[in-house]
DNA sequence: GAGTGGTCTAGACCACGAG
DNA sequence: TCGTGGTCTAGACCACTCA
């Protein structure tokens, strides 16, 4: 592990243990550059590591102060739904309710980057939580990962583990646009809430890491069963609001 | 600006223009330090920008690659509704519903890091989009700021804005909490939906540049009007799930 | 093995904040 | 005014990807 990372742990497990409470002022650069022996540069990164986070505030000329002392969850498997959920305590399950190959539509040409008509393979997944079952999941893959995808195991726990396993793909990169949707009478039955009720739509594309788009997806959450968490600065500021498309 | 900045949005814009297809590769570090005659840790600085973005991805070893071309919006105002609404090219305007102030209650207390009991003021605010009502905001404020806001223009476009010019107030840092509910009478009666259609929930807790948290909000989308937009990569990752709460 | 990005150092100057 | 974080440089070594 690097340096700075190993230091940034350091500085977070001191203020999730309560050393620093929030709105108090972490050391000045130089100090920490002493304490731990290393460069100036070094120390920013970390820190960087932090102000990321949203655990720290900076601004120039200021001390930095701690913004909050919750350790949010870890952050590297985001796109995997199971692994999530094994990192919160919970049992996760999924079944393939639906699969089907068919040419693509322009939209989704335009979005995983093919040419219109060639084939996709779109899946329709209902996934629980401790047997509840909360995600309903309208995937469209590409038709070059299309093969692996049908290999699967229709009731495997992690698509993504799965496919890292079977053909190395690795789920990299992704864009995600989130709003409120009416439960369809589809969405209804599966995932046993009425006609209309409200569903927490999480609307993603998934490239991998050479940059190639792999799915995108309609993802659908049970109102109450799940809530996204971002936080942010006036500098730093991954959320964006958009008008609903 | 910044030197690295200047590249930074040089670059972007070489980018948004297609002078770089999506899943093309970027130059090297040391191209672009010779080009623009810049040390290579400016460099990095300015390509960490359009990482963060999420316009471009970078592995170690392998050249940088575009991911996307689309312009995001000015991260600077998440805040202020309308400021983005006015980026947008629409026609802001809020008015006050009801303000009252009342002791606050323990979470209130624990998340504006008061005294259980002490005073705020909570305030319920309808916002439009040209017209169309869009957002209701049930916000609660710190008794420190609660004058400040009692004296604001009850149809004011921007309270942040109307904040910083009256007391030099700026919200700094946000954590926000994004999920779906059933609208309820209130909501319905003054979104002009029916009760029980879905909305999008935005629940926030904005802190200022000091560290001090200045209000919490229950902010509600109707349906259709608003997404929120986010990018990320497996190692930067702004967005975390997490169970209904 | 060559090229590329990731880490780290050491030093400089500047812009901003707080007292 | 002085301490602090923000920017920038120049050079070094390493880890990784890819042909």
């Amino acid at each position: 592990m690097a340096r700075y990372e190993q230091i940034a742990g350091d500085l977070r497990d001191a203020i999730v243990r309560g050393e620093y409470a929030i709105g108090a002022q972490l050391p000045s650069e130089a100090e920490l550059a002493d304490r731990y022996g290393a460069a100036r540069g070094t120390i920013r990164q970390a820190v960087a590591v932090l102000v990321n986070e949203g655990l720290v505030g900076s601004r120039q000329g200021a001390r930095r102060i701690v913004l909050g002392s919750e350790r949010s969850q870890s952050f590297a498997e985001l796109h995997s739904f199971a692994q999530w959920a094994r990192s919160m305590g919970y049992r996760a399950s999924g079944a393939v309710v639906r699969s089907d190959r068919r040419p693509c539509t322009q939209s989704e040409a335009a979005r995983l980057s093919l040419t219109p008509g060639e084939e996709v393979l779109t899946v329709l997944r209902l996934r629980r939580l401790d047997g509840e079952p909360v995600l309903l999941e309208r995937t469209v893959y590409a038709g070059w990962i299309a093969p692996a995808v049908e290999r699967l195991d229709p009731s495997c726990e992690s698509v993504t583990q799965e496919l890292y396993d079977a053909v190395g793909l690795v789920f990299a990169y992704g864009e995600h646009l989130i709003d409120a949707v009416a439960a369809g009478s589809e969405d209804a039955r599966l995932l046993g809430v009425r006609r209309g009720s409200p569903l927490l739509r999480q609307r993603r594309t998934t490239t991998s890491q050479e940059g190639r788009p792999v799915e995108c997806s309609d993802d659908r959450y049970r109102a109450g069963s799940v809530a996204f968490s971002i936080r942010n600065s006036t500098s730093t500021n991954p959320l964006v609001r958009r008008t609903g498309d």
